[in-house]
DNA sequence: ATTAATTTTTAGATTTGTCTAAATATCATA
DNA sequence: TATGATATTTAGACAAATCTAAAAATTAAT
């Protein structure tokens, strides 16, 4: 596999949601910052090696093969995320871009290694779960924050959108994963939410509740 | 750059001795075992981007930018190979063909937190000095075991030859780095030796001798 | 059910890095 | 110094990954 068709099949992962739905060309393309012409060609080469199924015009689909190649990437990119972060503290938003280049290097012992240097974690940096060796994917029960109501409780395990800007906002207000949330109230107007976290109250647009991840008190 | 011009660069700088002497198109297509054809098309290049002065027919020689190029790929590769052999228990046999891809990840971060976290080694597993941000060069007075006469005692600080098949064969007999090595006789009719390493004896050949550097005890 | 808008594919070109075969320059040797 | 051997470059081709422009299929709107 070239580096070029590992991305495109992490791409199709990702927007097909882990290889449930097919994908349209065009999606994969602008996913890619490519032209669809590029998307069509690389899909033709991804279908003769049966890591797709492939109709024209009708869009894309992983095959188990797929499915199985992606899952493999992502657990190199999430785990030398870990390593970035924990062992050579990098911030959260600067592991994924160093990560994209790390994905791509080939040698199974490595991968083992690091997994285990690292005590085999289950999540990323940004609470993204860890596929196992063999592309096992921990299930959580989780909430996004903008989904919960007035005194319910839990604690933030992950972000759905993990751009730089987002990160960075949240290490401004000193948001971090693993930090306890309470709801105190909902603004009827905009909906927007005012919380406990941790010691402190904090009052944050629907925007941001919409892309925080809680794992809920159980009550 | 690209992976392929790094990797050039990186073969002329071996090859030149560290940018001493030209080196000849042929050499440098053996050495990477390319067709020579391909080498001048690629030299071309390279000197076009000033890497290299190129006169046809006459060799290549790298530039100052050249040589700088080089030594932080250098850098690189040997610092992966440390944290492979230190941090990850990689054999000193394993170590090369990892470090080969790891060395074109591009994050000047990432290479400075590395050296940090690995606690700034000078050497890297097979005993060759390990550039610093700025290419300095340890530079240690070192002789090959072969050069040592009867009584002389060192350290064994590296390998000439860095090949899978010898450094097995090191394993394979107890002769590790730090080891203290002292001659006790070379034989007239094939100048192999008989050494003392650590506490135990040893027949060597010739040719094990010299790929072995030593760091003389000053007497 | 036509027609118009959108999506997707095809055709043909480009760049990068490689190759083979042929031409040319340099070197070694008589 | 002429000649044959060796080293190097040129010419032309190819595969991979991309692009633009044009054609074709699908979808949406009248
Ligand atoms: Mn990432
Ligand atoms: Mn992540
Ligand atoms: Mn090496
Ligand atoms: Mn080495």
């Amino acid at each position: 596999m070239t580096h070029s068709e590992e991305n495109y099949i992490k791409a199709i992962y990702h927007l097909s949601g882990g290889g449930m739905h097919s994908v349209p060309t065009n999606a994969i393309a602008s996913q890619m910052e490519t032209q669809p012409s590029s998307v069509t060609d690389m899909i033709k080469k991804l279908s003769d090696k049966e890591y797709v199924l492939y109709k024209k015009y009708r869009g894309v689909h992983l095959s188990e093969k797929g499915i199985n190649t992606a899952l493999a990437i992502i657990r190199k990119h999430r785990l030398w995320e870990v390593f970035l972060a924990e062992k050579l503290d990098f911030n959260w938003d600067e592991v994924h871009d160093v990560a994209e280049q790390l994905e791509h290097i080939k040698s199974e012992k490595l991968i083992d290694k690091l997994d285990e240097f690292l005590g085999f974690p289950k999540y990323d940096p940004h609470g993204d779960p860890i596929p196992g060796k063999n592309g096992e994917l921990a299930q959580r029960s989780l909430k996004l924050l903008s989904a919960m109501r007035p005194d319910e409780e839990g604690i933030c395990v992950g972000v759905k959108d993990s751009s730089v800007s987002f990160l960075k906002f949240l290490d401004k207000h000193n948001i971090a994963l693993g930090d306890h949330i309470k709801i105190l109230d909902v603004e009827e107007f905009d909906e927007s939410l005012n919380i406990q976290i941790e010691s402190k109250q904090l009052h944050i647009s629907k925007r941001i509740a919409t892309n925080l991840f809680i794992k809920p008190k159980l009550v």
